[in-house]
DNA sequence: CTGAAAGCGCTTACAG
DNA sequence: CTGAAAGCGCTTACAG
C-alpha cells in the first residue's frame, strides 16, 4: 500500500497555507514562538493548521540541522531473557520519559558484532552509547572517544568508560549462604554445592564465584576446584558440564548454585531425563525467572535490579562523573528466601 | 567523557586532504565512483584516507538527500516473553541482512503508546512499519497510509493491511487433539479440560478457543461455557481465575490448555500452594518456553513459527501484495508430544 | 575522468 | 512582531 510517496508536507507548504514564513511556523512548532513574541493568534493557526493537514516534523532534517540527533543507542547480547529484555524495556521507557528516541541493537555477544552495532550507531549519531553486556567493552569505549560521544558500560564493566554493574560478588555471597543455611536446616550442612554456568573469564562469573568461595568459608567450608564448572551460560553446555561431573560421583550435590536461567535450563533438563527427584535439590539461581520460580518450590533467585541500574546509567549521562573509570555497583535482591 | 563534539569530520575535510573535491569523495564513499569512472588510484587514495581518519558519514544527511532513511520500524507490546524477544531479535538481524536499520518500540498493548511510537517512527521517517500485536492495529495502517509508508501488521491481523500471524485455530486445534489424545491413552477420556488465559475479544483468543472446541468436536465431546476462561494473558488474572473455578469443583481437570507461558506462570503458582501435584495434569500450552518444558515432563507447547513469520513479512515488504486485507497463517509446531 | 552547484527540510542568528 | 538568508552534510544531475 502507498509505496509511491507523495511528497510530505514541509514548513514551506504550512508557511503557504498559513500566509506566513517557514521561520516562523518552525519557531511555532518548537515552541520558541513566545520568545520570538509572535502573536498567539498567528500561533494558533499554524498549530492546528499542522494538526489537521498531519504535519510531521522530518527528524532527519532537524538532527542534520541542529546537529544531534535526539538518539540514545544500546547494544545489548541478545533480547530472549528476562534480564536482557527487560534492560531493554526499561531503557526505553527512561529515554522516551527524557525525550531521547531509542535504538537497540543484538550483538550476541560477539565483539565483531559488537563494533559493526557501533559504526551503525555512531553513523545516525547516537547522543549516547550504552553498551551493554559487551565482551570487548573497551574498544566500544574508544570507538565513542574517538567520536566525542559519551559512553556507558552496563552489566559488564570496562576501563575506558563508566560501568554500572550488579554487586556480584556481594550478590554471590549472600545468595550462597541462603542455600548454605537451608542446607543446615535440613541437617546437610556437609553437603557438596556445585557452582554451575558462565564464562571463566568474565568479570562476572569471577566476581559471583569468589562471593560464592567467600561465604562457603565464612562457614568453615572449604570449596573444592572440581565444585566450580564455568561451563558456559548456554544450556547445552552447562547440561554436558553436569553429565561430566556426575559420572565421578555417586549421588547429586545437595545444591547448586547456577549462574543464569538459561545454564538452568540444561541442568533441569539433564536431571528430569537422568531420572532424579528435582524436589530433593536445592536451587540458588543469579537470574530472574518467575516461571521457574513458580515450578520450583525451592529455588532461590538473585534478581538483579533492572530499574536501580538503568536509573544510574541515565543518572551518569546527565551528569557526566569526572573520572570515567567509575564502578558503580547496585545490589541484586534475594528471592525465595 | 568527550562530551564537548569535537566537529566530526566530512567529505568536505576527506576532499581537502585528497586534493580533490565533494562529489568525488561522495562517488567513491558509495561505491559509485567505477560508474562515474574515478581513477582507481584516487579512488583507493580517498578510501584509505576515510579509514585512516575514521570517516563516519552522516546518516541525517544521507537521509535527508536521499529522502530515505535507510530505518525500518517496529512496535511491539513488550519484550519480556520468548516469542516477542525472538520476533524483535531475528526482525533485526534480517533487516540487518538487508542494508536496513531497525528500530522496535514496545508499546506495552496499549493503543495510545501505540499511536504514539508511530507518530515518532514517522517522523524519522521509516520506509516501512511492522505493526506487532496492536490492540489497534487500524489505526496504525492509517496513519501510515497518510504518510505514504508501507504497513504490515504482524501476530494480529488488522483490515487495513497485509497481515502474517500464526495458524491460531489450527494450532490449537492440533494442540487441544495431543492433549485428547493423552487423555485417553490414561483411561481419562471423558475428563475436563480447561481452556485459561487470553482476551476474548482479541482474535487470536478467540481462534484458540475455536480450534479448541473443534477438537473436542472431532473427538465427540461437548464444551462446556465454565471451561472457557478468557480471563486475560497476565499471570495474575490467571492465577484468580483459576482459583474461582476451581471454588465449584471436587478435582482438578484432567488437562488445561493455556493460552500463553505468562498465563502458565499463574496457574502453576496457584497449583503449587494449593498443594496439587503438578505431574497428575496435562498441560498444553499455546507459547514456546524450553525452560518450563524442563520442568515439566507433561508440557506440550504449540511453538510459533517467528522465523518463517519474519519471513514472510519481509517477502510482503519487498513484493507488496495487490490485496492489502491478505492474510498469511503460519502453521505453529506443535512440542512435547 | 572530475568539479561546481542545487537542494533535501529543517533551525537560528540577524535585520528590520 | 516577522521574514530573508545561511548552513547542517550529504547526493546527484549537469557541464566540461
Amino acid at each position: 500500500m502507498a509505496s509511491d510517496s507523495p511528497k510530505r508536507l514541509t514548513i514551506y507548504d504550512l508557511a503557504r497555507l498559513a500566509e506566513s514564513s517557514p521561520s516562523t511556523v518552525s519557531a511555532v512548532l518548537n515552541g520558541t514562538w513566545q520568545r520570538r513574541r509572535i502573536s498567539k493568534k498567528l500561533a494558533t493557526r499554524i498549530l492546528s493548521l499542522a494538526q489537521s493537514e498531519g504535519y510531521s516534523a522530518n527528524m532527519q532534517a532537524r538532527a542534520l540541522r541542529r546537529e544531534r540527533s535526539g538518539i540514545i543507542g544500546m547494544i545489548l547480547p541478545m533480547y530472549d531473557n528476562r534480564y536482557f529484555s527487560s534492560i531493554a524495556q526499561y531503557f526505553e521507557s527512561e529515554a522516551r520519559r527524557r525525550g531521547l528516541f531509542a535504538i537497540v541493537s543484538c550483538t550476541n555477544r560477539d565483539p565483531i558484532q559488537e563494533r559493526e552495532a557501533t559504526r551503525m550507531m555512531l553513523a545516525y549519531r547516537v547522543e549516547h552509547l550504552v553498551c551493554t553486556g559487551a565482551t570487548d567493552p573497551d574498544s566500544i569505549a574508544m570507538m565513542c572517544q574517538e567520536s566525542g560521544i559519551s559512553s556507558l558500560n552496563l552489566d559488564l564493566p570496562g576501563d575506558k568508560a563508566p560501568s554500572v554493574i550488579s554487586a556480584n560478588r556481594a550478590g554471590a555471597r549472600r545468595l550462597t549462604l541462603a542455600i548454605l543455611d537451608r542446607l543446615s536446616v535440613e541437617q546437610r550442612r556437609d553437603d557438596p554445592v556445585l557452582f554451575i554456568g558462565g564464562r571463566g573469564q568474565d568479570h562476572n562469573t569471577r566476581e559471583r564465584i569468589a562471593g560464592f568461595k567467600q561465604a562457603r568459608a565464612e562457614r568453615g567450608l572449604e570449596t573444592a576446584q572440581e565444585d566450580i564448572l564455568p561451563c558456559d551460560y548456554a544450556a547445552d553446555k552447562a547440561q554436558a558440564a553436569l553429565r561430566a561431573y556426575m559420572q565421578n560421583r555417586s549421588g547429586l550435590p545437595g545444591a547448586m548454585f547456577i549462574n543464569s536461567t538459561i545454564s538452568l535450563e540444561g541442568i533441569v533438563r539433564w536431571l528430569q531425563l537422568s531420572g532424579y527427584c528435582l524436589d530433593d535439590i536445592i536451587f540458588g539461581c543469579f537470574d530472574w525467572d518467575p516461571l521457574a520460580a513458580a515450578f520450583h518450590p525451592r529455588l532461590m533467585m538473585a534478581r538483579q535490579n533492572v530499574v536501580e541500574m538503568i536509573e544510574r546509567v541515565f543518572e551518569l549521562i546527565d551528569t557526566p562523573p569526572p573520572d570515567p573509570t567509575l564502578l558503580i555497583e547496585v545490589q541484586p535482591e534475594i528471592i525465595g528466601i
